[in-house]
Formats: structure tokens, sequence, C-alpha cells
DNA sequence: ATTATTTTGTGAAGCTTTTCACATAACCGG
DNA sequence: CCGGTTATGTGAAAAGCTTCACAAAATAAT
């Protein structure tokens, strides 16, 4: 820690966030478990790290522990919630109840972490109308003004690559600036809109790669 | 390029290689628009990375373009499909026919790939010998001898977090080498064993971090 | 109270990845 | 066929990330 208030903006990396997701994930285990503190050390293991980058982690939003002692793991995991910012609701929108999207809007993770999926859309006129899960599916030619009325904060994309970007356009228009992408196209978007990727082949074809490039591997350690 | 026959086995990074598949998708929208061939500098921009990042990544396996020309589009492809090792059907098997599992059968891009989800699995007695999609669901019961009878190479895994171990003890006894993993657990498995992790929630937190922590982003440049 | 033990927090070192910058090579127009 | 242009391939520099190693702080035991 540096400053009283606030500490500096230095750049946070990816993936010291998505470490933080694994702790986050951990600490709840350990909750469940009734373990009032947790070393690095142990942090590290169940999560395949090392302690020292658990601990750098860490350093990066705060002092955390104690030394002699480790964390506290109620008291971490609000932290790292809060951090993470799903220390409160999302309102999510889901475009596209294919087949991918209907997965989605009953996966359990999602909204037992606070993202909330309230609106569906689709360009089906099957679909239109219909009740899936608890929410009417919407017609998808009114996304932006829906999503407007709608508060939604976060955009759950699963439509084919072929029509996402001109989905992505109206999304921008509704001043959304959070996009999860399962299309496998790169989206084009403003400056001030953040767009992450789920590609699902992208990690098939990294164990195809492992198998044909690497195997027999053989850990030298 | 350095030696004759095969070239020095270099530790290639795993973002060159999710770049390589960036690249594949790319030269395949490029071969439908007929281009002949791309510049790194093209290639860069379809997928929002730099020239130089693109020649480096290529030139871990080889040189495949012309200098003042560019990379030949279908060659490039094909070359790359070989590296990854997509250029050959792998023998899938998904276990854990919920919702993302009969999601996952139905999706194009894994089919479009050559990874050819062949075997089904499930614990619940309603779906065991069902008919999904073409394929008849198997019991979980006696998922190391089917699949080493059915020649699985890879197995998507898509339980609930709390079983996931016990299931992958079985996999690997079946000799499987290739996990994707979609339960949010850190899966044990021995050194020779690739285990990939989908972890959706990880990424609708990572823009849940972005929004609150670097929100409003400005942009310098 | 003192000592031994544990474990954090963190600069600095070490390692990896990305970017730079330029020599080199191929094409193209006249 | 020659000079201008384009774009690769690649060492080297820069940037970024992880690990090391140790002082500092807290506990625990005697």
């Amino acid at each position: 820690m540096e400053s009283p208030e606030k500490m500096s903006k230095k750049r946070i990396s990816e993936s010291t966030i998505h470490r933080l997701s694994l702790y986050y994930r951990t600490l709840s285990l350990l909750e469940k478990e009734n373990y009032e503190t947790v070393s690095s050390k142990e942090l590290a293991k169940r999560e395949k790290l090392t302690p020292a980058q658990v601990r750098k982690d860490l350093s990066f939003f705060g002092t955390f522990g104690t030394r002699g002692l480790g964390y506290p793991v109620i008291e971490l995991k609000k932290q790292i919630a809060s951090i993470l910012g799903i220390d409160r609701q999302w309102r999510v929108a889901l475009v596209g109840v294919g087949n991918i999207g209907s997965a989605l809007v009953s996966y359990k993770e999602f909204s037992r972490q606070d993202f909330h999926i309230v609106k569906l859309f689709d360009n089906d006129q099957r679909k239109i109308g219909s009740n899936h899960k608890g929410i009417i599916i919407s017609d998808i030619k009114n996304l932006e003004e829906e999503l407007k009325e709608a508060r939604i904060e976060i955009v759950i994309l699963a439509v084919p690559a072929t029509v996402a970007q001109y989905i992505v356009d109206d999304i921008v228009r509704a001043n959304i600036k959070a996009i999860l992408n399962f299309a496998p196209v790169n989206l084009k978007v403003p400056d001030d809109v953040y767009v992450r990727n789920e590609n699902m082949s992208m990690e098939l074809e990294y164990l195809s790669f492992a198998m044909v490039n690497e195997h027999p591997k053989k850990k030298v350690k």
C-alpha cells in the first residue's frame, strides 16, 4: 500500500483479475469448510499457483493478511468481491436464445454470482413472446429501446457470427459498455465498450495443439 | 527457421497458440472473400493485433510469406491447421448432457473444425439410452470402458462441480490425455494429461471489474 | 519476556512476451 | 532491367509478468 486514501492506479493485468476470480471461488469453498484463515500457500495449492503469486496479486489492492497467520477467509472474500464489482447485482440481457443462449439462461454460476439475466432477445418469430424459464423473449427489432428501458448493464451475445456485428452496433447505440461475446468474430466497438470473447473452439484447438506437438509430455521436475 | 529437418523445440506460448486460432479463423474468411494473399498488416487489423506480432507468431513455425507480397491465404491456412493439429478428425466424448452439455452437442463450431462428438454420457436414468441429436446417451457408470472402446481422444466435461473430480479420475483411467472442463473446479490430473478450463463466469467478472474500476475509460491515443 | 516459528508484503532479479527497426527479398511499372 | 515500393523475417530493445528472497510483523510456547 502506498497512498492513504486511494492507492495509485497501476495497470492491473488480465491474469491478475482472472486469478482473483479463482481466489474468490476457493474462498467460497474454504468458507463452507469453516476455515477462519488461509495462507497464501494453501490458497496457491488449491489453484495450482505459487504463494508469491497470490500475495503479489492481492498486494495490488491492499494489505489483507496478518503476518504469521494468513488471510481472514470471509473478509478477504468480501474484499475480492468488492474489487471485482460482484458485491452488487448486474442487470444482464441475453441476445440470441439458440443452443448456447438457452443453456446460459439456466447457467447456475451466473445467477449465483449476482449476474441476473432479466431480458432475452431473439429474431425467431416462433420464440418471440414465448416464456423461456420465466422470461418473455423480446423481438430483437426493438433491441436498442428495450435495453435502455430495462436499464441493462451487460449484454451476453450468443448469435451467429454472420449477424453479430449488426447487433453489436445496436447494443452500442443502447449505451451498453460491457459485452460477453460468444460469436466467433472480432467485434468492432468504440474504445469505451468492453468486449470479452468466449471462444470454445479455441480451447479445443489448444488441446489439439498440445497433443500433436508436445506429447509425450515428460515433466522435468 | 534454423535447422534443416525439424526446427528446435522452443517453448511456444499459450498466447501464440490462441492467436494462431484467430489467424485460422480470419484466413477462412479471407479465403471466402477470394483473397489470394494477405499481409501481416491486414491479418493484424482484422484481429486487433500488431503486424509484428503476427509475423513473430508465424516465425516460430517456419517462413510462410513472400517479402513484398504477404502470405498465401490458402497455403497459410493449411499450415496453421497442421500446426494446431486440426487437419485431422478428433474423436470427442461429452460427459454431462445437461444445460451446457446439450448445447455443446449442437455447437456448430466444433463439428466445423473436425471435432466430432461421438459419445455422450450422463448419470440420469431418464436420459440414458435415449437418442440426443443422433447419439445414444450412455451410462456414466461404464465411462472408463466405453471411452476406451470408442477410442476417444478428447473429453468435454460438463458436469456439476461437486462430481467433476470423481469423473475425471475415471477419464484419466481410460487413458484420455485431453480434457475440456466446464466445471468451475481445479481438476487434479497427472502431468501428462492436458486440461483446459472454460469458465464463463470469469469473463463476466472481468467485465464487472472493468466497469467498476476502469470506467470511464478515456483512451489516451 | 524472550525466543522460535510462521507467514505476509515487497523491492529486486529473472524470465517471458511484445514491440521496434531494419536488412533483405520479391514484385512492379516503365 | 532497373529503381521504387512493399512487406517479410528477425535480432535486439522494451515492456510486462512471475518468482525470489528477506525484512518485518504477528503468534505461540516456555
